[in-house]
DNA sequence: CAGTTGTGAAACCATTTGGTTTCATTTCAT
DNA sequence: ATGAAATGAAACCAAATGGTTTCACAACTG
């Protein structure tokens, strides 16, 4: 990790840790400080703040300051690139005959 | 990299790494053995395998002997765990205003 | 003003990751 | 049987990743 570097913001890459898939969950649910947050989690806060900064790269969180403390939310816009990518192969379960085709293929053969 | 083990597989994780996202579209389109494979990318052959074997751990694809061959074929069922992990999302863009309501609540406050 | 709270930046560190090159093995072609 | 083709395993490497500890600083609380 080291430091926050604005560089690549994949979401895939966000998301790909555990740690960060749970932050989403959590910021969604509520406006939270970075304290507070890692009272969540087992890790230090610093490694926490770590994940939140490189949410907040890829666009999957939002940061307001607020006094001494710095709040984040969840913004799920960029999940919606996830979802077209996903979508491409959505005819797969679209229904269950496609899915059925599919899986008989793969045994034949 | 190194050894494709076979301990986590992660679909998070698989689809995390852009490569793979490009193998999983190729294979999708057909069934390619690992040479074939390969003729698509500049990295080298063996790479490309290991690529494919953290696909198949993950269950993403599916591995067949044909002769000399080793044929790969896309398999989109883990894609399932990622639709559901997203689907908890879904509400933010089920219609605009629900979206609509969320930057606003980002915005303000 | 003095002290405490909330947070990020830096410097480190071990492990994982994505790649390469080399080698061994299996299977096909002659 | 002999050689070429298809592939994985091994050993190795540089860079990225997820963590930690320490330090500095801004902003509240007395």
């Amino acid at each position: 990790m080291d430091t926050a570097r604005s560089n690549k913001p994949d979401v895939f890459q966000a998301i790909a840790d555990p740690t960060r898939r749970r932050l989403l969950r959590l910021l969604d649910e509520q406006e939270m400080p970075v304290t507070a947050i890692s009272g969540h989690f087992t890790i230090s806060r610093t490694a926490v703040s770590k994940h939140l900064h490189i949410l907040a790269d890829a666009g999957l969180v939002r940061e307001r300051k607020v006094g001494r403390e710095r709040r984040y939310k969840l913004d799920p816009e960029p999940l919606l690139e996830l979802k077209r990518w996903l979508a491409y192969y959505e005819r797969y379960w679209e229904n269950k005959l496609s899915m059925l085709k599919h899986y008989v293929e793969l045994e034949e053969e």
